[in-house]
DNA sequence: CTGAAAGCGCTTACAG
DNA sequence: CTGAAAGCGCTTACAG
């Protein structure tokens, strides 16, 4: 089946080429009938209009692009479905495109952003390099291009700079939340499990751990540089693999005072669950457990484990309509939006008193 | 910033645009000064080519679309992954588009495979409406299509009709595999817990059952209609919320001397192991319990999951290599692969004598 | 090795 | 309401 031309379907109809674009575009300006007529003869046909061609004229198109980059997580995931919601809603259509580790350059992502004609530009996860300075880079090549964009992501690419929007959970406030949780239940030497490395320092871990640390101040706990676990997985440390394997190389040296941990993040305290389990400890009996995300993973664990929920939805909402807004008016002020999930007490923390 | 346009760059450099298209495109028939010195002007201008432009002049892109409908899920992500890194290997870019349940009609898929020029097109997951009359209609109007595809996946749309090549872990004799190694441990009842709808046969979850029904003959153990749990989430039946629900629902009424449950997958395995704990039964001690996948989650519960491993970077190399012969040889052969996936054994099952 | 020119398939003023 | 024409930014024979 050839690919079918708009010049031959115009021919077929008996019409000017403009008439068929007209009627296919659903302008006003096309008489009721002609309009039937072609698009009935398009769909009899299978004309499907060339994308490119039409990308060429047009100078922004209807469609929202998502990147994401690294990963694709659980989380990433729902809230894309999120916003192709929205996104629908506002009769935009969304496309997603993944930037792996390695390629996440300014380069590539720079192409990305500019070839398609965006209507606007979502950045979904992590972006950039581990490498601050290519972050950086890339964030004030990326404001000078001139499309709508808003991040919904960690902050690290927005908050200091404040060049593009962001939205996102409020992790510190989050990780505050559930530490106080732990303390009032009785804890007093709680570990975080899944720190990071040093150069990383806006990252969603370190930024929960900067929630445990404000937590443990405010309850006058002093810190104890001991009970921060460093990640074993370096390069997955939102994984149920570096739960166990940080977890697991810790708890030999660890001070047996202990008596909670807060994982980084859902999958990571599996990890820590089994991790603990294998050395005897069960939970919450001998050691209470929490983590971070609110997924499915954490509500039906045995025992279900106490964790933050993500507002996803909420989230997603909001990354559209600020970029809908941003598009409809683009000299409109940037936005930074920190959204606080909800706690969800499950059956991994016990009360010591 | 402006885009910068071919003919912008040509002026700046001082040639005809021919020749910056051919240095930008590492043509031999420029010379090595002249190809440089545009590539550095390129750099320096930051000018990127337009990619509309160059498709509509283009008959096939080194692009490959990886087109995934329905859910996005952690085994998709991964399969995924490993199309990318093959496909990178052998200079193609790899672009996902993501096809929503709802716009999962042949005209959708069809314009998506047409407009973008693809070097080829891999479908992962599952395609098509349920309704088997417009999956029938959808795998006939690709057929048509002249761009070289291979369906990594169920092979509903493949098995019948042999239209297309496709790749997929061998669902049958794993389950069959699964639940053998459950009747050698002993076991006699066992459950299938998961079950779709009638008219979805050549789903996931059917060539499971059938699995565990080939491997009950085997071991001339009668069938039992009782012991087939029906799905409570229809529409979600590979998630930790579908065991749960369909285990809490099936338990109460449940023959009394069931000694082992399959579970559809490892996620709705995690579901029933809660719906078991909380009906007071222990996995294994009172019911011995298997998955199918071979997730991290498996992997990591406690207690471990006795899965099957689904051969995933196998799947997606066997995937890149099928599509990547049949762009250089179009006329090639049709081919359907089904690759045995690794029984893990985990601390789930309980041998009874 | 380089340039001038045609044309990929559309959209959109412009004229009627 | 409709048509003829220009042009979006590229690539690729064709001629030199």
């Amino acid at each position: 089946m050839a690919e079918m031309t708009i010049r031959e379907l115009a021919d077929i109809c008996g019409v000017a080429v403009s008439t068929v674009s007209r009627a296919m575009n659903d302008r006003s300006d096309v008489s009721p009938e002609t309009r039937e007529r072609v698009r009935a003869a398009a769909r009899r046909y299978g004309y499907i209009p060339n994308a490119s061609a039409r990308r060429l004229k047009i100078s922004t198109t209807q469609t929202i692009s998502v990147i994401v980059q690294g990963e694709l997580g659980q989380l990433v995931i729902e809230v894309l479905s999120h916003l192709e919601e929205a996104f629908a809603e506002s009769g935009y259509d969304t496309t997603l495109q993944h930037v792996s580790e390695e390629h996440a350059h300014a380069g590539t992502v720079e192409r990305l952003v500019r070839e398609g004609k965006y209507g606007g530009v979502v950045f979904l996860g992590r972006y950039g390099s581990s490498d601050r300075d290519l972050s950086a880079q890339l964030i004030r090549r990326l404001a000078e291009i001139d499309v709508p964009m808003v991040f919904c992501t960690t902050p690290d690419y927005s908050g200091a700079d404040s060049l593009h929007s962001s939205i996102s959970v409020d992790d510190q406030s989050g990780a505050f939340e559930l530490v106080s949780h732990l303390i009032e239940a009785g804890h007093r030497r709680i570990a975080f499990v899944g720190a990071g490395s040093e150069r990383d320092r806006e990252h969603a871990w370190a930024l929960r751990l900067a929630g445990y640390r404000s937590a443990l101040a405010a309850a006058s706990i002093p810190f104890d540089e001991r009970l921060v676990v460093p990640s074993a997985e370096e390069h997955h440390i939102y994984s149920i693999v570096n739960g166990y394997e940080s977890t697991k190389r810790w708890l030999p040296d660890a001070p047996t005072d202990v008596t909670a941990l807060m994982a980084v993040c859902d999958a990571a305290a599996l990890g820590t669950a089994r991790a603990l389990s294998e050395a005897g400890k069960r939970v919450p009996e001998d050691c209470s457990l929490v983590g971070f995300d609110g997924m499915d993973l954490a509500k039906y664990y045995v025992p279900r484990i106490t964790t933050l929920a993500q507002p996803l939805s909420e989230i997603a909402q909001s990354a559209a309509r600020v970029l809908l807004a941003t598009m409809r008016n683009p000299s409109r002020a940037i936005e930074q939006v920190w959204i606080r999930g909800r706690l969800l007490e499950g059956e991994s923390v016990r009360r010591i008193d």
